[in-house]
DNA sequence: CGTTTTTGTTCTCGACACGAACATAACAAG
DNA sequence: CTTGTTATGTTCGTGTCGAGAACAAAAACG
C-alpha cells in the first residue's frame, strides 16, 4: 500500500485486487463476474482489464456461454505475461518449475547436488537455461532456518549460517524461505487450509517443522526463524536433541523417533527408508513396529493438543510422514490430542487433516511467495 | 476496508489514516506534520482536518511556535467528540473509565461485585450514570476465555459459558475480550512492546495467560480462545491441573505454584496475598521462600525459551507477578530461557521486559479495542 | 420472430488529490 | 524599524477516477 493515495493509486489498487483475485481463484472467472466480485461497475471493470491486457498481465478468452445473455470473456493469465520460477532445494536433489499467474506450474528441470553451497551455482545455471524476458521473480524453498532472511543454516548438510546475499548475488530477484513454512503456506493458499483464519501446518520428516498461518499468511517471527515447534518440550522426553536442548517434541515424533526405537542412530542418510520400512512392517502386523508407530502417533497428538490450547487453530494439516500417520493412526492422534486439550475445548477440537498439496508443498509455496512479491502496488505501478 | 473503492472512499480512507495517526501518536502533532506524515499536500490536509473538525472528531488548537514560519495548529481530540468507556472487570471489583481519542483516560467509578453475573447489571448502571451523547463504544476486559466472542467462562467465579449476548443485550455497542490478551495489547500499543512486529505478553497471576502480538494486534485464534500458553506441558510437571490436563506450565509458575510449595491449596481467595508474602520473605532472606521463588523463575524462563523457539518473538513482556519475578530473579529467568533455546538462537535471545502499562493493562487494552471499533472506514462514513 | 436476459460500450458527472502560485505570520539580520 | 527568510495556510486550475444512466449487442427462450 502506498504512503500517498491519489486517484491514480486508486486505479492501481483495484488492479492489484483484480490480479490477486485471478491468482487466488480456484477456477477462472469472467469479466462480468470480476465486476461483481470487486463491487465495481462493468465499465470500470472493462477499463481495468483493458489496461492489464495492455500490460500483458491478463488475457481475455471467449467464455463458453452458460444460459442467456451476451457472451463474455474469461480472465486468464497473459501468455506473454510475467512468470515466476520456483525452486525446491531438497536434501540431495532440486526441482525447478515455472509458475503462471493462478498457480499453474510446469516442471522445467530437476537435478542432484553435492550438498555444498555450489549447488546454488548449478541451480542458477538451470534458471539461466530457461530464463526469458517473462521471468519476474524466483521463489526458493530450502530446509533450515533463514535468520533475518539472509543467513541460512542447514544442519544436516553442515551449512552453518551460510550468507545468502553472496550465494544469490547474481540471481534475478529472489525470495527464499524454508520448506516447512512454504508447505504450510501452500496448504493455506491452495490446499486443505484454504480460507481458514487461524491454522497450523506441520511437516514431519526427521523432525517437525511447522508454521502458524493467519488469514493465509505464514508467520515469520521477529528474526524470520519462527516455526521450530518441534523444539518445544511437549512430550516429556529426557533425551538430548541435536538442537542443543533436552526433551524436544521432535525426539518422539517423526522418522528419527521411529528409527531410534530400533536401535539405529538417528541420521539423515538411510533413516527415511528405514522409517518407511517400519511403517510397512507395522501395517503388515509386526508388533514391535506397530508399537513404535503407536508411540509416534500418540506423541504427535499430544503435542498438537498442547499447541491447540495456546494458539486455537481451526485446523491443523500435516505433510510428510504426517500423512502416513493420519492414514494409519488417526484415532490415536486424535485421542492423544483430545486428552491434552483443556477440558472446555474438548467438545470442539481442531480438525487434523492430511495436506492435499502433498510433496509439491515447498515448490507451491515458493511460487506463492514469488507471486506475492509481484502482486503489489509498487510492482504494478512500475509495470504499467 | 470497503468492498468498493470510489473517490469518496479515498477521502474517508485518508481521514481514517489521519485519525489513527492521532490516536497512536505518543505526542500531539501539527497539521503540517500530519501532511508530511501521511504524504499528502498541505491543502489536502486542510480539507481532511476541516471535515473532521466539522464532524467533531478533531479539534485544532494553536501550537506554540518553534522557530520561524507561520504558526500552525495542533491536532487534538475534539472536546465534544466521541468517547469510549473502558471496563476492567476483576475478581471482585470493577473499574469504569472514559477514554479520549489518543488514549487519555479518566476514571469514572469503581465498585465491588458479588461474583455473579448480576455484576454486569451493576456495571451497566454505572455506565448509564456517566453516559452521554459522546459515548460511542464500550470496551470490556474480563478474565476467562470468551469462546466465539460471546460465551464467557470464568472458572474461579464458577461461571460456565455464560451467554454474553444476553448479559450485554441492553448495553451500548460493546466489545469484550479477556484481560491477559488486552494487557498484551496495551503493552503493544502504548507500552514496552510498541512498534514490535512479533512479540508476546504474559500476565502471571494464579496461572499464566498470554497473547501473541503481531504488528500491534493481539491474535485471537479460530474460536477466540487463543492464549492459554499456561496450559502447555513445558516444564515437566506431573500434577493435574484444574484445566483437566496434567503437567501444565502454570502448575510451576505463578501464585498457585508459590503457594502450593508451602502446603496451601491453590485457590483464588487468599492465595494472592500469600504469594506476595512469600515474595517479601524471599526478599528478606528466608531460604525456603527464596527456593520457591527460584523454582518459579526458572520454570518461567524455561517456558519462555520453549515458546521463543516456536514463535520467535523480538521481545516478551510480563505483567502481574511477572514484574516482581523480573525484579527479583531476572538472571535466573534469562538463564533458564537461554538453556531452553535452540543452540543457534542463544546469541540473540528474546528480550524479557517488565510491562510498563502495569495494572492498567486490561483497562487500557479495553479502550484500544473500543477505539479500534471506531477508527474504521465504515464507522467514519456513517459519522460524516 | 419477437422477447428476455446478460453483458459490453459510451458519455456525463461529481469528487478527489495534486501542483503551482500566492498570501500570511512568525523569526532573524541589518 | 525595516527587510529578508522560512514555514505554513489558501486558492484555483487540472487530470484521473469510479459511478450511474442510457443504449447497443449477442445469445437463449418460447
Amino acid at each position: 500500500m502506498p504512503q500517498t493515495m491519489t486517484s491514480a493509486d486508486l486505479r492501481i489498487r483495484n488492479q492489484v485486487r483484480l490480479l490477486r483475485a485471478v491468482h487466488d481463484a480456484a477456477e477462472p472467472f469472467t469479466r462480468a463476474e470480476a465486476a461483481r466480485l470487486l463491487g465495481i461497475g462493468r465499465n470500470t471493470a472493462a477499463a481495468l482489464v483493458g489496461e492489464l491486457e495492455q500490460a500483458r498481465l491478463l488475457h481475455e478468452v471467449p467464455a463458453e456461454s452458460s444460459g442467456r445473455g451476451r457472451p463474455t470473456t474469461l480472465l486468464v493469465p497473459h501468455p506473454e505475461g510475467p512468470q515466476v520460477f520456483a525452486v525446491d532445494f531438497r536434501e540431495d536433489t532440486w526441482t525447478l518449475a515455472a509458475v503462471e499467474l493462478g498457480g499453474a506450474a510446469t516442471e522445467l528441470e530437476t537435478g542432484e547436488h553435492d550438498r555444498t553451497p555450489a549447488a546454488f551455482t548449478e541451480i542458477r545455471a538451470a534458471v539461466a537455461r530457461h530464463e526469458s524476458e517473462r521471468l519476474a521473480v524466483v521463489g526458493f524453498a530450502t530446509s533450515g532456518p533463514i535468520r533475518d532472511g539472509h543467513r541460512l543454516h542447514i544442519s544436516h548438510l553442515g551449512w552453518d549460517e551460510v550468507e545468502l546475499d553472496t550465494l544469490l548475488a547474481d540471481w534475478p530477484t529472489t525470495v527464499i524461505d524454508n520448506d516447512a513454512r512454504l508447505a504450510g503456506l501452500a496448504e493455506s493458499r491452495r490446499g486443505v487450509l484454504r480460507g481458514m483464519g487461524t491454522a497450523m501446518h506441520f511437516h514431519i520428516d526427521f523432525d517437525i517443522g511447522g508454521t502458524l498461518l493467519l488469514a493465509g499468511d505464514a508467520q515469520r517471527g521477529g528474526h524470520n526463524i519462527a516455526g521450530e515447534f518441534g523444539h518445544m518440550p511437549l512430550t516429556g522426553s529426557t533425551l538430548e536433541c541435536m538442537c542443543g536442548v533436552r526433551g524436544c517434541w521432535s525426539l518422539d515424533v517423526g522418522a528419527n523417533a521411529l528409527v531410534r526405537r530400533f536401535g539405529k542412530e538417528p541420521g539423515y542418510g538411510t533413516g527415511r527408508e528405514l522409517a518407511q520400512e517400519i511403517l510397512r512392517r507395522a501395517e503388515a502386523g509386526d508388533k514391535e513396529a506397530a508399537a513404535a508407530l503407536d508411540d509416534n502417533a500418540a506423541a504427535l497428538g499430544k503435542g498438537l493438543g498442547a499447541l491447540a490450547n495456546a494458539l486455537d487453530p481451526e485446523a491443523i494439516s500435516l505433510s510428510g510422514l504426517g500423512v502416513e500417520l493420519i492414514r494409519l493412526r488417526r484415532n490415536l492422534i486424535e485421542d492423544a490430542c483430545r486428552e491434552q486439550l483443556m477440558a472446555f475445548r474438548r467438545d470442539d477440537p481442531p480438525q487434523i487433516l492430511a495436506g492435499t498439496v502433498g510433496s509439491a508443498g515447498p515448490l507451491t509455496g515458493a511460487a506463492e511467495i514469488a507471486w506475492d512479491a509481484i502482486l503489489t502496488h509498487d510492482w504494478l505501478r512500475e509495470r504499467l
